[in-house]
DNA sequence: CGATACGTCCTTTTT
DNA sequence: GGACGTATCG
């Protein structure tokens, strides 16, 4: 096969790109992804590069799913050995088999951020200190900075010995890491942070892998952070020869510099790997030309950059969009009116459109209208399903199995159900489990000299034994994993627990995402061919909500624009254009350009279509707050927004003056005689989705909100009076309804 | 010991 | 407007 068929002469340069470094800069939608599989193959099978012999690093696990899946379609070798992952995951791979060099076993836990919160909060409470002068989670997010930077608590404290409060968050970070490491676990920090060490420090595991690795290849480079710079770094070089590191961002693209992220990575490259040849995608495969031109124009402003400037030979396209509702209950009924429109008349899937906003507490309004009016959508984000409460809690039993002596997750399932422990009895436990230098755990198995009732010694034997029995099973693997969970489920009294209020439908939910998780336990074995117990706690640990998303049923897509990168859709809905929301700034000028790289994000998902919206008020915290429009809608010329729709608006008093007078509108009788929104665009439209006709005085039932009658049909909108919750008016082929 | 009621803090963004 | 911690009572 002929690797570099149907690519243009830059993307081709990259693929056969010969030895030693090199640093592609790929625009957005420039075809990077394309680049870096087709170059792999190329490697595998052209050059006679081992597979075994390449490491490819990206940033996400979906991405890296992906791509594996994609190079095994190009080459005839098998590369399931080959190393395709996130940092953090590659970087569990080199632990498990060397950490014992550093004094931790080999079954560590990784904590994540709930878990960490936890340890610290405890650390406060341990040092004495005031807990209303030290919050949890900003202490959590210093540290994590602070190893992202490799500063040592012990360096930390001594750089500001004169400084009382950084002092003090020194000493929480001393006794996070001294907690952590008795209770053999790792944070999302110490991942990489110990595989470095590794590497730095015995000769032998850095041999092994600089021997291992021929090949590395980086996406994403834009938003590694320095331990991860120090990874590449040394991974890559070479006793002799050249170091066959093969990177590829876009400096404009970099939107995690408050985790740690260094542009200067990036920006650096050719001064980190001398000689390293540079080669830019600037052609956009993506976008109409509209939309690339906002983008451009809006990321000039920003100074510090490589700069390049995107180019498509696309057509002009539609024209962008703009909105102004009273509040963030208007602007969401744009949306969805939109979306339903573009659905309907102008026949998009569902999967095509994404709605991105800034922060995550914007999902609700627009969620509660899409849902009012029974359009399919789902919300992507964060590590949202495997930090329910429900699964951290049967997660603390697996845990507890794969190793009894982590405290935390002992403390957080042994009242869980009740079992009669209460404060008095834990404090008890815990004090003399410090004095014996014990586990908890194993404190609690012997419960002698404890002076507790003997209900609760009965409790712990029971509790301890339960443990004890399903850690020889897990160890004897006489049990799928997924069965180990549901029984652990059903044995340990916490189905009955959650069956208590199965009741309502929050309690259902509960119910429901256990069942998930069993069987995501039952997918994750089919996946592997050896799966254990430590192996899928790691990959759980790392999984995010973004490398669930499976393109399943058709669905509107919301989530933030950080989670959208790497991604692409037709039309693109972003809302919440306001100062300090879009651009949200906290202090420092550094962090606008951060911002305006995420915008430049945002706007470059769209392949044809773009809406932005704001808001002229809005409810933060539950307060109502004045907001105006935001700075980056300013950065994009004027004509490229529809200014017909802008003077409509206009028109139906939406756009207030302030924004009129900004210039997004001139000639003042143009677009006469054009009224609303709704009726004009839909009228042709015929409800052919429904299965049933819908007529007034018909008895119905809504899944969420119970009986009512119709009131009105009209058009594809159906009007219902509810028994419980008054009248609401709904869009008939999606509303989640039935006769009765 | 456990259930319930109220007060306080917070939210950027996520591996 | 919600998660989480503390206060209070059964």
């Amino acid at each position: 096969m002929n690797y570099t068929e149907g690519l243009n002469d830059m993307q081709k340069k990259a693929v056969l790109h010969e030895n030693g470094p090199a640093l592609v800069i790929a625009g957005a939608g420039s075809g990077k992804t394309r680049v870096l599989t087709r170059r792999i193959a190329y490697l595998i099978e052209e050059r006679n590069v081992d597979p075994n012999r390449v490491l490819a690093i990206t940033f996400t696990n979906k991405a890296a799913k992906e791509m594996k899946e994609r190079i095994a379609s190009l080459v005839d070798f098998d590369i399931n050995y080959m190393w395709v992952g996130t940092f953090h995951s590659i970087s569990v791979r080199i632990l498990r088999r060397f950490i014992q060099k550093l004094g931790y076993q080999r079954n560590f836990l990784i904590f994540d951020t709930d878990d960490q919160k936890i340890v610290i909060k405890e650390c406060i409470l341990d040092l004495g200190l005031d807990k209303t002068n030290y919050n949890p989670n900003a202490i959590r997010s210093h540290i994590s900075n602070l190893k992202n930077s490799r500063i040592s608590p012990e360096e930390y404290i001594k750089d500001n010995h004169t400084l009382y409060r950084e002092r003090m968050i020194g000493e929480i970070y001393k006794l996070y890491d001294e907690k952590l490491k008795k209770s053999n676990s790792l944070d999302f920090d110490d991942l990489l942070l110990k595989a470095l060490e590794l590497i730095e420090n015995h000769e032998d595991v850095a041999d092994y892998y600089k021997n291992k690795f021929e090949h590395i290849l980086v996406d994403e480079y834009q938003d590694t952070n320095r331990v991860q710079y120090l990874l590449v770094k040394n991974l890559g070089s070479k006793k002799e020869g050249k170091s066959n590191v093969f990177v590829v961002g876009d400096e404009d693209q970099s939107i995690y510099g408050w985790r740690g992220a260094d542009i200067n990575n990036i920006l650096d490259f050719e001064k980190d790997f001398p000689n390293a040849q540079v080669i830019k995608l600037e052609r956009n495969y993506r976008s109409t030309k509209n939309i690339l031109d906002a983008a451009n124009y809006v990321i000039e402003n920003n100074e510090n950059r490589i700069g390049k400037n995107l180019w498509t030979e696309d057509d002009k396209g539609s024209l962008i969009q703009l909105y102004e509702g009273m509040d963030e209950s208007q602007e969401a009924d744009y949306i969805v009116e939109r979306v339903y429109n573009e659905r309907t008349v102008r026949d998009t899937p569902y999967n095509d459109i994404a709605i991105l906003v800034r922060t995550r507490a914007q999902t609700r309004a627009i969620e509660d209208k899409l849902k009012l009016k029974g359009m399919p959508y789902k919300i992507v984000g964060g590590q949202e399903f495997y930090s329910r409460k429900e699964i951290k809690d049967i997660l603390g039993y697996i845990r507890l199995i794969q190793n009894p002596h982590e405290n935390y997750s002992f403390k957080r399932v042994i009242n869980l159900p009740r079992r009669g422990i209460g404060k008095k009895t834990l404090e008890t436990l815990e004090k003399k489990a410090e004095e014996k230098g014990r586990s908890l755990f194993e404190q609690a198995e012997i419960s002698v000299d404890l002076g507790i009732s003997q209900k609760a010694k009965d409790s712990f034997g029971e509790f301890t034994s339960f443990i004890r029995k399903y850690q020889n099973i897990s160890e004897e693997k006489e049990m799928s994993l997924d069965k180990l969970v549901l029984e652990v489920y059903e044995n340990s009294g916490y189905k009955e627990y959650l069956d208590k209020d199965k009741s309502t439908v929050e309690g259902k939910a509960r119910i429901e995402n256990i069942e998930e998780f069993v069987s995501a336990v039952a997918d994750f074995e089919e996946n592997k061919e050896e799966s254990n117990l430590e192996e899928f706690l790691a990959y759980i640990s790392l999984l995010t909500d973004i490398d669930k998303t499976a393109e399943k049923d058709e669905a509107i897509t919301i989530m933030t624009a950080h989670a959208a990168k790497g991604l692409e859709f037709e039309l693109v809905f972003i809302a919440g254009m306001e100062e300090n929301l879009f651009p949200i700034l906290r202090d420092e000028e550094e962090e606008l350009e951060e911002e305006r790289r995420l915008f430049y994000v945002a706007l470059t998902r769209a392949k044809k279509r773009i809406y932005l919206s704001y808001a002229t008020s809005r409810r933060i915290f539950g307060k109502t707050m004045d907001r105006s429009v935001s700075r980056f809608i300013d950065e994009i010329p004027e004509n490229l927004f529809d200014q017909r729709e802008i003077k409509k608006n206009i028109k139906q008093n939406k756009l207030t003056e302030k924004t009129a007078s900004r210039g997004f509108y001139k000639e003042k009788e143009f677009f006469k005689g054009y009224t609303g929104i709704n009726k004009k665009d839909n009228k042709d439209f015929k409800n052919t989705e429904s299965e049933e006709d819908f007529k007034p005085g018909d008895k119905i039932a809504h899944k969420q909100w119970g009986k009512g009658t119709v009131v009105q049909v009209k058009g594809s909108e159906i009007t219902v009076a509810f028994n419980d919750i008054g009248t609401k008016v709904m869009i008939m082929p999606y509303a989640p309804i039935k006769k009765i």
